[in-house]
DNA sequence: ACCTGAACACCGTTCAAGT
DNA sequence: ACCTGAACACCGTTCAAGT
């Protein structure tokens, strides 16, 4: 007599998201999600591996939202270069304010089971890629693009991990880091009009 | 009778700190401490109020490390502040290379009580904050030694989380983005005298 | 076919008891 | 004064037994 479903995938994931915004990575505990979900721990070996899988699904769906966050963030038509890197940054700093543990699980060092599939990376740092080309050009989009991404993520890391706590403004070390970052991902055509 | 001491809060640290290279934070538990030191766990409890006070003492070690070899990378008479940013960033990278996991523990988002002292913090980034104030200037010194921090803390993190999975060449990536770090805080006044 | 209780090996931490 | 075994409340995971 088989017994019927009493959960899904689907649902783990989105209440183990939940449970990670609320309680931490250190919350996100298999029973938490069981009782979320209305099963007992061991019921949930049937839809994951493991815990690490569990979390790189997160991970993914993590990613997914961000991603949206991002296009919907430079999907305004005429946005200059700069202005949509402004735009890019501050949606990511949003995102990273809003969910600290879920935006904090897309860079953390985990093992390989327990990390998205590249495809879903890909998906997600669309918009990264356009406002990269945007200002460098499609040559240096590559390297432009994870200049970006490694400084918004390193800022809000810094920010979130409390190595601001030696004073300072970080709206205002953010908006100058933005500024900077937009000069030096045109300043290869400066410098090559200029000769300097 | 009182009992002889058996160890040192100076050698738990020691080998935590070996512990946490070798097998990571995960593997750095209690138990796993005590064996290395020659006790039982719950002697530890008389060194450290607990494993997150373990943690903040371990992550002060490493940002020393890290502060000694950033200062040795800097202290050559004569560095062209673009040089020193170079030597400053492949030091970074090589440190973080050689000691992922401690060099992870800097910028993790722990609770409080796992968190290093913040004049821990300041001393190990002195020589960031020299570079930092060579390229920009005092006015902008602490605004520019972040920048160079968060995108240094966040390239090599993005590296080791796997996030380079899509292609290219990381080595050229972190070249590049030295270099447009450096084009980026000494543009200020290069905008301030063409008028851009 | 799915779910469960029981069990196992592991955590961090506390504490009374030893010396 | 320091150290220890035992204990407690928790983990992730497995598996035989239920339906």
């Amino acid at each position: 007599m088989p017994a019927p479903q009493r959960t899904s995938l689907d649902q783990i994931v989105r209440e183990a998201s939940a449970i990670l915004d609320e309680r931490g990575l250190d919350g996100l505990t298999m029973h938490a999600v069981a009782d979320a979900v209305g099963v007992r721990a061991p019921s949930l070996y049937k839809r994951v591996r493991d815990r690490n899988h569990l979390i790189a699904l997160v991970t993914e769906a993590v990613v997914d939202a961000l991603g949206e966050d991002l296009d919907r963030a430079v999907s305004v038509p005429g946005l200059a270069p700069r202005t949509a890197l402004r735009a890019l940054a501050d949606a990511f700093r949003a995102f990273a304010h809003a969910r600290p543990a879920g935006c904090a699980l897309i860079f953390m060092r985990l093992p390989p089971a327990a990390r998205p599939e590249a495809e879903v990376l890909r998906r997600g740092s669309a918009a990264v890629f356009r406002v990269a080309a945007a200002l460098a050009g499609e040559r240096d989009a590559l390297e432009a693009a994870r200049m970006i991404t490694a400084w918004a993520h390193g800022f809000v890391d810094m920010e979130l991990s409390g190595a601001f706590r030696l004073g300072g403004d970080a709206d205002r070390a953010y908006r100058y880091g933005i500024d900077r970052l937009a000069d030096a991902l045109t300043g290869g055509l400066r410098e090559s009009l200029t000769g300097s």
